[in-house]
This record gives C-alpha cells, sequence and structure tokens, in this order.
DNA sequence: CAAAGCTGTATTATCCATCATACAGGTTCC
DNA sequence: GGAACCTGTATGATGGATAATACAGCTTTG
C-alpha cells in the first residue's frame, strides 16, 4: 500500500493563507483568525498552525504580536524586478542599482540532444556549456545555462564571458543575430539551482528559454534561465489592435512606458519598507536553519 | 529546539533527476545508474530512491524494466499548449481542440485594497468578482480570477460569463478597452487552485497579472490567472531591434508563426502517451486523506 | 482590577517517512 | 546454465512531524 507524498500539513495551510492574503480576503493589517481557531477549521493541531505562520512571518506576509494576535502585514507586497519582455536589465542599472555575474561552470563538449536539435546542429558537433548567475545588489536572482556553438564559443575566453553579455560576444565574432524565439514558463528549484539562488529546494522559479538564430536560420546561443520569482518578472504593455473581427492585444512598442517611473517609485519604495524590518527575512532561512 | 523543515527526500532527489534529465545529461534512452548506487550517491535508503524514480516515472520521464534497469524515456518531453505573449488561444481552436470553461464563483463585494488600487477605483466602490476554470480537451490548464467594476459586470449575467470571453462581454457594455499591462511571474499552488487544476498543493505555476485600462485611464478588469506549467506556456517570436549602441530585443509581429505545425504534431502526440499510462494519480490525494 | 483572549513554550504520545536488510524474480552476459 | 546485475516487495527499527494538553505572559476590554 503505497501512501501518497502528502506536501507537509503546515505547508498547506501555510499556502492557504498566503493565497488568501495576496488575494486580499484577508484584508492588510487586519486580524486573522486566532491560532486555535485556525487549527479546528483546518484539523491540524495548533503547532502546526504555527508553522505556517512562522513561514508566513518569515516572508514578511504577517507580524505576530504577543498576547494580541497575528495581523496581515499592512507593506505593499515586495515587488520583484521588472524587466520588460526583451528581457533587458538596462534599466536597472540606470536606476543605480549594481548587477553582477558570477560563472560557475565553462567547459566544451557534445551537447544534450535536445539543445542539439534547436540549435540545428549535425551529430557530434560539439558545443560551449556555461552556466552563470546574475546578481542584484549582491543578490542572485537568475540561474543561466547556455550552449554556444564550438566555432563561435572559441572566439572570447572565459574570462570575458564572465565580463560581458553574451549576446554582445556573439555578435562581435562576425555573426548577426537576426531572430530568436522563447518560451516563458515555471519550475521548481532543484538542488543547484536552488543552492545557487539561495532558496530552498522546491521553491517555484520562472523560466525563460530562447534560441537565437542567424540569419540563415542556424542556432548560435541556447539560453535556459531560472529566475527567482520575488526577484524578478516579466511585465509588458499592451495595446488593443486588429479589426473587430479578431481583435488582439499586441505589445506597445512605441515604447511608452509610462509606468517605468511609477514602477521605480514602488520598487524603491518596497525596499525601504523592507529594510525597515530589519533583517531580510527570505535571505536568512538557510542560517536559520543551520543554527538550530 | 526547532527542527529544520527539510523537503523530502524523495521529492529532492526526484527534482535532482530530474533536472538532471530535462538537461541532457542523462542522454534520451540511455539507462540512469541503479538504484543501489543512487542510493549510495545521495546518501539516501533505497526505499526513497524508488520514491523519486515513481514520480519519474509517473511524470513520464523514465521508464522501468524489471531486472534490466530505469531507463530515460526518449520521447519528446510534453510541450505544453503554445500561446502567444498576448495570450490568444483562438489558434487553439483552429487547431480542432475543444475549450471549455466551468464558473466556479461569482459575485459581487467590496475588492481587495491592492485590487481596487490598481483598478484606480474609489474607497469602498464594489466590484463583480469570478473564478473560472478554462479546460481544454476536458482537460484544466487555468485559473482565472477576475475583477471588474460593478457598473461594468451588472451588463451581463452569471450564464453569459461562463460561455462567453470575459473582454467580449465587457466591450459589449460600451467600454472600449485600449491599454493593458500584465506581468508574468510564477508561485506555489495553494489548496484551491490545486484542486480546480487537478494539482498537487506546492506544484509550480504560471502566472499572469493583468489589468485592463479604458482610454481615460480607468481600469476595467483586473485578471489573475494561474496556468499549469506542464499544459501551458507562453512563446514570443522577436527580432533584433534599435542600432548599434542599444540594440535589443523586440517582438515579431509580422505572425510569421513558423513552428505552429509542428507544435500541434508533438502536442497530439504527448497526449496519446499519456492517456496510455492509465489512472491518474495525481487526484487521488485528498480522498485518500480523508478515509484514514 | 479582572476576565477573556491571544501568542509563546514545554511535554508526552502517535503517526508516517525513512532506513537497513533480506529475498524473490527478471534480464544480461559469459 | 550460472553469475552478476537489475527491479519489485516485504520486514522491523528509527527519527521527525504532528497531535493533544497544559501553562506562562502579554494585550485588550469591560
Amino acid at each position: 500500500m503505497k501512501s501518497a507524498v502528502e506536501p507537509l500539513k503546515a505547508r498547506r495551510i501555510y499556502l492557504l493563507l498566503r493565497d488568501r492574503i495576496v488575494a486580499g480576503e484577508l484584508p492588510p493589517g487586519g486580524r486573522l483568525p486566532g491560532e486555535p481557531a485556525l487549527a479546528t477549521e483546518h484539523a491540524v493541531s495548533r503547532v502546526t498552525v504555527r508553522r505556517a505562520l512562522d513561514l508566513l512571518e518569515k516572508e514578511g506576509l504577517v507580524q505576530r504580536k504577543a498576547g494580541s494576535g497575528t495581523f496581515v502585514h499592512d507593506t505593499r507586497a515586495v515587488r520583484p524586478i521588472v524587466a520588460d519582455l526583451s528581457n533587458v536589465l538596462s534599466h536597472l542599472i540606470d536606476m543605480g542599482r549594481s548587477t553582477d555575474v558570477k560563472l560557475l561552470s565553462f567547459g566544451y563538449g557534445i551537447p544534450p540532444e535536445s539543445i542539439a536539435e534547436s540549435l540545428g546542429l549535425k551529430p557530434g558537433e560539439r558545443v560551449q556549456r556555461s552556466v552563470r548567475v546574475r546578481l542584484i545588489d549582491g543578490e542572485p536572482f537568475s540561474y543561466l545555462t547556455t550552449h554556444v556553438p564550438e566555432w563561435i564559443g572559441l572566439t572570447y575566453s572565459e574570462a570575458e564571458l564572465a565580463a560581458r553579455p553574451l549576446l554582445e560576444l556573439i555578435e562581435r565574432s562576425g555573426v548577426t543575430t537576426e531572430r530568436a524565439t522563447q518560451a516563458i514558463n515555471a519550475t521548481l528549484a532543484g538542488p543547484e539551482a536552488a543552492a545557487a539562488l539561495d532558496l530552498e529546494i522546491g521553491s517555484p522559479l520562472l523560466t525563460l528559454t530562447r534560441i537565437v538564430y542567424e540569419p540563415s536560420g542556424r542556432g548560435v546561443e541556447h539560453l535556459h534561465a531560472l529566475y527567482r520569482p520575488d526577484r524578478y518578472s516579466f511585465h509588458m504593455d499592451l495595446v488593443r489592435t486588429g479589426n473587430d473581427g479578431e481583435r488582439r492585444w499586441s505589445p506597445a512598442l512605441g515604447w511608452p512606458r509610462t509606468t517605468e517611473k511609477a514602477e521605480r517609485k514602488k520598487a524603491d519604495k518596497s525596499k525601504t519598507d523592507k529594510s525597515k524590518l530589519g533583517e531580510k527575512p527570505t535571505r536568512s532561512t538557510r542560517a536559520i536553519k543551520q543554527r538550530s
């Protein structure tokens, strides 16, 4: 008799309350039901409820006051870094935030078949594979695995890859990059990505898979990116296009990024709010675990 | 002494192997290390390794042969439904697949503050809130929560909402929808969404938050969508634009969706593979729990 | 102040995931 | 055939998550 892999009850309640809070069912600043009430309501013990509340508190979603109750933290939810759909980070630098890159792995070899296929390589053709982590203000937010055909990869050094954008190096080699396709999806963090991004195993991640082609149609870069959703997300402005029968949304290209300044303000604000709390709770998760 | 919330070891190994397989480190069709080898390698018992392999097998990533070994399933990874970034499903219908909508909840009330703010409502202004699930070929793939100002929501009935696209109803009411902003992110499935999407609690989900504005700048729709990543993902074609100093990717609007037919074939194939597996085990978790 | 409610903390018992081990049966290879 | 693998299955032991309970200390309310 195989028992179902039941997620820990504390986690179940944590996710339930988290959804209620971010959905706004529990008004910000309001008190949520007492621990005994929650325990009976969800048919678990109070200890388990406390575990769930511990997680919520660590994420800054609630604030507990001994003798009084547990309250929904009324500061705006922490906004992730904003990236437009073309995945450009330049405006972050404009905002005076420092980005950095750590090169975790670098080497040449035969690529997995799925990547060879998407790059249009001949069987046995070699590629350069690299794994990098991007940091903003010292905190990791993306985990990038790239595969580039060997004849391109050889035109730059390992040190250059660690210092400059990969696409810039590819274009410097004489290749013109014209077209690309990308897909955005979600997955769970495995052990390596979790360690690199300073997350728990099993945390949710945004994924971006992009293949860049040169005009002839050959692939020149295969990028697989994992993003921390609390520090990164894709934003875009849309306009309604098409005639009456077939109306749809299209990305606003005119670059009327009217929200840009507003987003920037929000980001700054949330940042200060957060530091006001003292310790950044997300960050210390692992450390706390170690100590106890 | 608070014990560390260690993710289940079976899950840890499952994620590790999953990453290795999808990254292609283990060649498709190849045999992965035997269960005893994996057990000693990761310092767990063989029972735990088997749990991880059970999960991988259930997802169709590996195939086990008694007496022989466990092999990476060489069918192409299951491709999710493709949606372009404007999130249009019309081409799915063109492809002869049936979509359906289930209305889970419908009502009026005061919205949470974050939604009221993003819609630009006055304090106390009421909204219509609805929760819907979208199915494709009978399988749920998205969980949609929408908030619409009351004066718009009153122009259509509950039955109409269950039958027609919300945006169509909004436009029918005389409102012109011009602009929208959206953000794509990732999160974990809470109990309600997990049940509606036929998933385990804690599964990864793609999120899309879109706010639609009328020309005056007032918000007319707040959409929060959760997507099953194995059944849905965002695809887009990009072209390189801008002059030399400031080059970036922009979405290709010309609609040269050359991959469309290929994707369709893949999707159909994966579907048959899946039904071949017989019972879907994910669903029965809750029932099992009740009994014990 | 006193009562009622809340969070913080500790204790003991139970249940389930994991471990270590053993054995049965299939496959591969010599 | 037989040795050396492999997966499938069952066993009892162990540790951690959870349950049930009790109590201390704080806050709010009357």
